[in-house]
DNA sequence: CATGAATGAGTGTTCATTCAT
DNA sequence: GATGAATGAACACTCATTCAT
């Protein structure tokens, strides 16, 4: 009965998805993934860390899916920004909601180091977003422009989450696409 | 020894936006308004009552503060539109937090009223953006900007939040003035 | 807006046939009878009190209502006995809960005085039926028939109560009315 | 350290006995046997899951002890109506309540299953009596019988309770045995 | 007298965490 | 590694009672 604790991270993201950090028990975790409570603390000194460990696993679905389309640096910048301006619009139709804005709260309020990723991600994003930008607006504008474009995709997505309007944020997409 | 409920909901407000509801215990509340947890009872039935109605105060101060703007009908257009953009910028630069984004998870998940509420204000201010956009756009683009530019004040106010920058929604403001 | 006692006392009475002593709250009592649960104290020092005082109202129910047709010494046993039994008949079909049985394990629990005033209650009743069989049956037998008599009144009851028909306690009236 | 779910019952069913289901705290429970209030959650879901368990334990043990006796069926109906009588009156002169009853007001208002698994139990009761009657008086004598004793055993059970005199029991029993 | 806000102890229930098996 | 009973602190909520107005 080999536990993969990849497994246990990626019920407890869907967990943490639907129901939020706090209202998600350890046991709803084991419930989810055919262990019982107990069983969970073998592969997580406690929950704390499994929060972190699901903000870096988002993280990395991030790395591989949307930011390894724009450090293809054998393609051109148009076509880098059009491949992360993709996968990011086809991630948040599937998903609705940004786990990682959703947990920052708990994050602010249990963990430090979650929080602290969770900033180093959205800044790392931005900068790589820029340096897209950079070449065709210069460094200050390409900054300027990344963080709004940024903004408005999580605005976009705040609002298909909320109001359940998927226009914003393909509208979204397609203005951030015309930035090159 | 007269508690004003009004206070209640200002301290559940100021409680919420720090902590979360779910987070924020009635005892947490009794002890920022001087009361013990049961006393709460005496103005409110239950916690779920209390979101509902700090949910509605900050609508009405968004109506009052906000709102209000956009419908000096005396006045141009851009006029208003300047109005309620300072209003709102200036609204979130205080509090560094949505309030009702903040919120949505919790009232997603504990109260079809607290949900169709945060709905509500979201769609009625889309449209009150519409309307002062709709003269010179024509309403389908109207609509389709109005909808952007609450997504990007909305999406400038979470990069506040999270990355602690204030320049993107000074920059959003701006793009949003400059729509008309 | 004079509040008369005695209808604070019904009120109760009412409420603790229904819901139980336990259960019924002052604020419940309080709305039932128009008043503010505060104002109760007034005219009660305590809810112990207050199920003191509707006990003895019950009590002078069945006095006036039972007791006195058993009462009537001008007449002879057989009609006493034969009113007696009218009366309580009715009294239960109309009640459908014996309340001095129902309210039994709350007085036991939380007042010497109530559980001293149910018990009285009972041996009088007793007694007083003990009085009616006495020339036909001697003191000994009177005393048993009238024991068992009251016994299956109340489980009659308690049938009528549970199960929910009224057979029972028309059939135990008849037996008893045969007594004589 | 393991609880066993049973002894929780019984020390459950004790203290109902004599305080009643809602005066009965959790925490009573666990002090009784030897638990904190929260760990009794382990065994149960909630208060009400342990009244019907403590009541379907009472009516087993009437199976087991009383109506056993009853369904005898190589025995004459005269003797599996002692053996009845016999053992109900030794379990009612052992506990001095009957539980069922006692327990009557709050299956009423908290639960719609422990409401109806009492009402079953006196009903099969009453049939199983019945059915012993009924060879000698017909099935609507039978009927008639079965309930007015077992009215007069409750009865009897909450003179019991309250006077606190045997004998009413007693004679109850003799005259019960009396029918065959 | 009536009010209703305040109290404080209590209720049933939840849950992250520990640990003997 | 897995189990699940036990813990203990927390939670939302209730209620008899007090008392200033």
């Amino acid at each position: 009965m080999k536990t993969d604790p990849s497994n246990l991270i990626e019920v407890s993201l869907s967990l943490f998805r639907s129901k939020g950090y706090r209202r998600t028990s350890m046991a709803d975790i084991g419930r989810a993934s055919g262990l019982l409570k107990g069983s969970i603390y073998h592969h997580f000194p406690n929950k704390e860390r499994l929060l972190i460990e699901v903000i870096q696993h988002v993280i990395s679905l991030f790395e591989d899916g949307v930011f390894a389309e724009a450090r293809r640096t054998e393609l051109s910048e148009k076509v880098r920004l059009d491949g992360m301006v993709d996968a990011v619009e086809s991630y948040y139709i599937q998903h609705r909601v940004c786990a990682l804005v959703h947990l920052w709260p708990d994050a602010l309020q249990e963990s430090a180091e979650a929080r602290e990723m969770i900033q180093k991600f959205f800044r790392d994003w931005r900068d790589l977003l820029a340096g897209l930008l950079e070449p065709r607006y210069g460094p200050a504008e390409a900054l300027r422009l990344a963080t709004d474009a940024l903004a408005r995709i999580e605005g976009a997505v705040i609002w298909l989450q909320i109001v359940g309007e998927e226009s914003a944020l393909r509208q979204c997409s397609e203005q951030v696409r015309g930035l090159l």
